[in-house]
DNA sequence: TTGAAAGCGTTACCAC
DNA sequence: GTGGTAACGCTTTCAA
């Protein structure tokens, strides 16, 4: 394995040249500087991240802090995140977190300096005490889809979320409106669905509806489990016209129990989802879109100006939603 | 930020028996061990990655390779591998593939032993040069859903997986089969898609039926592509009764199409994919399903009994295809 | 069973 | 401009 000293003695100079050749030092004489360039080329030589890292006192890499499995939006926002880091050359580290404990034991490690150039924390809330630790350790973090003191933050605003899509049925007619979405209390503490609730709620008191708790389920983030939970819903005496689902994920379980019980959508029924995943489209699901994509991406890119010591201003950046009307949204029948 | 010296100190021992208690070593007598935990309860010591990594001569982080943007499969491939990494406690580090360029430059950063314990490749054929520097360079490698000499591999049999489809559709009595896939000579040297066209070509042969070169269409992978490329193939004279699409994405833009077209599937056309993603029981897609969550598993097992220098032996392991019909699939009308 | 010290491959500081 | 050298935090001999 060929070392910085290998170059440096095929080169003829002493190992500091050769470090500041590779960090582009301009104290460097052209002549110098082609010499040593010669030399790595000969060697084929690839300098050590570990050593360069250790040395530094911190690597080359960010890590992504993020639930891979649950939720189908967090890999898009991933993608996101891996076209917002371009070009910088840092390693992107996947940290998957299923369980509190699973977070609590990631944020713990990730606290020190020389465990990541930055943190990418997704979706998931951290506990207060866990945020303020990392920013003690000088670890750079952004929250994506997530709301915390202190660090930058791209989020969005999912109680004007809630109340886009319950308009969107108020305007077309509807007055049982029902709306399905995690639990509130879930171990994790994502919030983005209560807010969503509370959205609808707003909508629904501001049109003077009063809000029939058998129109409130909550679920896991499964589709098949949220076709069960609308059949349940559907088959109910009087059943809701409308369904606003705090995912697609869940809108497209509706969608399925609705084909069952041989509801035409939207002629008895209409449905509309949150997020515009990829399903959404094909499924010709009416959404209400939220930057998947994009917030990984602004993500990334904030956290990359907090780490070259720029930006490090805790701002509040909200993306926009934006209201996608297909086909699974109508005025009700008669 | 606290070290091993300072867990030292305050424990009144050498950083040698620290080191010793945090690797498990055997040779520490139960008191100091006892002293030593104490101690690092105490500062509430993290042990750093970096320094441990260097002085070893390998970090405890695996690598994977993947097409994260391009293909919808990888990610679930990678689910899997995640799973399979489990409480090993190893980082890991993605590397986005778009482009051979971009795949030359990570293979030949990562052709140091010091960049990573392992390595897995996932669907991108690497070449066979840059496959054995990675093998010289002694650097564990798995190869999952792509061939390649002297390393373990997870593969299915595609050419089977062609067969399989078209002989459900040959057995449900259609005689005009087309096929739509990736372009053969992709620059990434994806060679999934050209297996399953064999396979589809040796299934028509063996039934005594002649090619019609009308029927084979290639695309990029990207359902709204394959969504054209449909309309074009149901606008023709003599269309096809039934349709074998190389993967789920391209097969539900066929399903598009014959919307469009106001064909009803699979009355009027038959539609049979490859993969089974996740839409595509929502779609009630007939689809050869091919385990890709397990396949990183094992990928990733794999790769952890070779870093542990058990099992190094290149084998091929084989995952088996599945036949999975659902709704878009039928005898042809008349 | 334990302590001391020599690496691991860089970077960065200090002379020249 | 450039070379030498002390860190960086850990593992791993080698003695004791």
């Amino acid at each position: 394995m060929v070392t910085i000293d290998d170059v440096a003695a095929h080169a003829g100079v002493g190992v500091g040249t050769v470090s500041r050749v590779l960090n582009k030092s301009p104290q460097v004489s052209d002549a110098t500087r082609a010499r040593v360039e010669a030399a790595m080329a000969a060697l084929d030589y690839r300098p050590s991240p570990l050593a360069r890292g250790l040395s530094r006192g911190r690597p080359h890499s960010i890590g992504a802090v993020v639930p891979f499995f649950t939720h189908a939006s967090a890999v898009e926002r991933l993608r996101g995140v891996v076209a917002g880091l371009g070009s910088a050359g840092y390693d992107l580290v996947l940290f998957d977190v299923e369980s509190p404990e699973h977070r609590a034991e990631h944020l713990a490690a990730l606290a020190r300096r020389d465990r990541a150039a930055g943190l990418l924390v997704i979706s998931l809330p951290p506990p207060p005490a866990e945020l303020e630790r990392l920013v003690a350790a000088g670890m750079p973090v952004v929250l994506v889809d997530a709301r915390g003191e202190g660090v930058p933050t791209v989020v969005t605003d999912d109680v004007e979320g809630g109340r886009i899509a319950t308009q969107h049925l108020l305007d077309l007619g509807h007055e049982r409106i029902a709306f399905i979405g995690e639990p509130p209390d879930n171990p994790l503490g994502f919030t983005a669905t209560a807010q969503r609730e509370r959205g609808w709620r707003e909508a629904l008191a501001h049109a003077g509806i009063d809000v029939d708790a058998e129109l409130v389920r909550y679920c896991e983030h499964d589709r098949l489990v949220a076709r069960t939970l609308g059949a349940e819903m559907l088959a109910a005496q009087r059943r809701p016209t409308a369904v606003f689902a705090s995912s697609d994920v869940q809108a497209t379980g509706v969608l399925l129990a609705a084909a069952d019980a041989g509801l035409p959508v939207p002629d008895d029924l209409s449905v509309i989802g949150f997020d515009d995943i990829e399903i959404s489209e094909y499924a010709g699901l009416t959404t209400v879109r939220q930057p998947l994509f994009e917030s990984g991406r602004l993500g990334a890119e904030l956290l990359l100006a907090g780490i070259d010591g720029g930006d490090t201003a805790p701002a509040t950046h909200e993306l926009p939603l934006e209201l996608i009307v297909r086909s699974t949204t109508a005025a009700p029948r008669g």
